[in-house]
DNA sequence: TGTATATATAAAAATTTTTTTATATATTAT
DNA sequence: ATAATATATAAAAAAATTTTTATATATACA
């Protein structure tokens, strides 16, 4: 791996919303966008925004599923397997009650 | 670890500078402000900036003797032993032929 | 076919980070 | 005590990122 490919997944792991789509991610496998943005309750290009940024360092994949597009794991990339542990060793999501799910 | 101390090591690791700076300290062990400076070729207030950048996310720490610091691994960290990982599992320095040692 | 919904992206504005320039502090040497 | 060296930090300028606003595209539905 080349170190501009690692400086992306850190770069897009640098951000507390970034960090919480991951954890989501990373809880329910696989996150429609709607989801996010109910969740965060923020703006969709502000939403779109960060799934792109995660996208682009290859440690979300996208798929579209009728009008929905749903976000999960990029597991081809070796570097997430140590990232995940990262994570899951970290921080936690705060506990929320209600949770949209389309 | 709590979310903010996560997203600063992220934060301190998305950049190519600090990225080989740290691959220096993980060679090297224990390497002097002046042989960042020699090695970056670069201005020390800038050099500063990115070693206070790391010293402030807990991965690198300073130890001055005489008129010289010298930084080297913060080894308190959790995180920094799977970061660690990463780090020798993908980029590696370009070789140079000098580096200024004094 | 026309309208609504979900999402992506482009452009502009706002904010943050990085670099440069200037200055301060501490240590060593004269 | 004064000058020189190494480093840190503050302030200003430059550059990059993030957010907002506006627009485009694709799918579903009436």
């Amino acid at each position: 791996m080349e170190e501009r490919q690692l400086k992306n997944i850190f770069y897009a792991l640098s951000d507390s919303i970034r960090l919480k789509i991951l954890r989501l991610v990373l809880e329910y496998k696989e996150v429609c966008v709607c989801s996010f943005m109910a969740y965060f309750n923020m703006s969709q290009p502000r939403i779109s925004f960060h799934l792109r940024v995660l996208r682009q360092a290859g440690i979300l994949k996208a798929k579209k599923r009728g009008q929905w597009s749903y976000y999960s794991l990029n597991e081809n990339n070796e570097i997430i397997k140590l990232v995940k542990d990262i994570i899951m060793n970290s921080i936690s999501l705060e506990q929320r009650e209600v949770y949209c799910e389309i």
